[in-house]
DNA sequence: TTATAATTATCATTATTTAATAATTTTGTT
DNA sequence: AACAAAATTATTAAATAATGATAATTATAA
């Protein structure tokens, strides 16, 4: 264990279900000397990366909430995308969970989410979760803007049930590609369906879906052309802002970098 | 630089108004060599605490936005204290912003917040913003219920204007711990007027405050009676709710350490 | 394609981390 | 308040890792 990983391995331990740790705790589950725990501790706390509980329990600290923060206002993904979630749930001919995802390593993750206030269900796509990269449509919108070898390596990570499962992914996703949207059924989540559009920004290294999820019981088969219409121009709307905020941001270090 | 800092000094350069840094200016900036920079960046990268964006730029990264996600449905203030937000909110008798802060080494930072549809202005106060600690309500309530020389550390790590301010502000500080809750006009947003109350437990370390702040022309003294009352009902609800997230933990922690 | 910028690799030197143990402080309990 | 137990910090020599100058490679843009 050597350089940040030092540290990330312990950040790592903290989770939804377990979110307090004492040294000896930590200490055993890293198989670490307590002397050497309690002073990388010590130094996690000073950084408020963790803080000290009751009990002698430690538990994430407000530096993440405060880093957090710093990318909600500036993320070029989130900061284009955020306030139209609303907008479309509005728009929308039933009540929906409005979703914007992007890859993180080899999964997809939700950057941003908003509910309608009557939706019922409880749904896997929450602002800071991490979704299987191959199943609904929000990671399909994703992964199918991605090509060649990147997407081989990515799709080789998953463990399909079946070689003919895999192909059929792969066959799909094509088909997706073309169609230029996506639809899956209870994949992520039972009685919940999804529609799904890409968002990318080249210049700004962004890949990412905006998708709506919807309860399979309210869905009659003529929302759908509301739907994709919906997320279409939504879509076409947040990666035109996107642009807006990359150009925005150059001109910013343009002036930062000439005054100086 | 050593440990924790070499890591911490990189990521304190990215702020809201300075989003993203290239490797060159971040070695100029911290007086490093740039061939050092790199491979922190780089290891900071793989943890994802930092990603690649366009144009060798480099900004915070998604771990972010998981480890926040894990405080959000972990955290017992937050969990304890979020879902009264919106209640507080609509029984208020006119539009406000709510509030749940916390001390965070010498500042406040808020840590939930619920503004009502239709509150006007924009207020300091959002999730993740650190707060000034001897200004406004929010802040007033946290600070009135550390005593000794825990307080006098604080407090000697503030600007004064004179002596005459401080001396005041310790004066009113004891009046309001008498009281119970806290009245503030301005201090933080102008046209704006912030009433607190405390939120702490012991066993949990937390050292808190809820606040409703609103539009000082809104307002009328008849509202005075029913926002303390809300402000300490809901206070008295969320410490209630802490405690017994306390005895959750405790006793999930016991269960897990007798299996083991 | 080529020139330039960005990134990675190399390596001797220097500095830091490790972990066993001892010393100290804090906490909880009579 | 005094005690015992637990938690935390301090101290070390030995082991390991970080540094930064420079060279080599890779990406990017004209």
């Amino acid at each position: 264990m050597s350089g940040f990983q030092r540290y990330k391995k312990i950040l790592d331990l903290f989770s939804e279900e377990r979110s307090s740790w004492t040294v000896l705790e930590i200490s055993k589950s890293l198989k670490t000397p307590s002397s050497t725990i309690y002073r990388i501790i010590r130094e996690m706390v000073t950084a408020e990366f963790l803080e000290s509980a009751s009990g002698s329990y430690f538990r994430l600290g407000p530096a993440f909430i405060k880093f957090n923060r710093i990318i909600n206002f500036s993320d070029p993904l989130v900061r284009a995308g955020q306030p139209f979630l609303k907008k479309l749930a509005n728009e929308n001919p039933i009540t929906s969970v409005n979703v914007l995802a992007r890859l993180y390593g080899n999964n997809v993750m939700c950057v941003a989410d908003y509910k309608s206030p009557y939706f019922k269900k409880n749904t896997s796509y929450q602002r800071g979760k991490l979704m299987p990269l191959i199943y609904g449509a929000t990671s399909r919108a994703i992964i199918m803007q991605i090509t060649g070898k990147r997407l081989e390596k990515l799709i080789n990570l998953e463990n399909f049930k079946s070689d003919k499962d895999k192909n059929n992914f792969i066959k799909d996703l094509k088909s997706d590609r073309k169609k230029g949207y996506c639809f899956t059924e209870g994949q992520v989540d039972k009685g919940l369906i999804g529609f799904a559009v890409s968002i990318s920004n080249k210049k700004l290294g962004i890949e990412a879906s905006l998708s709506s999820i919807f309860n399979l019981d309210d869905f009659l088969l003529e929302h759908e052309p509301v739907i994709y219409a919906n997320l279409s121009t939504y879509g076409l709307l947040v990666e035109k802002y996107i642009n807006e905020i990359f150009e925005d941001i150059q001109k910013y270090h343009h002036e930062t970098n000439s005054t100086r």
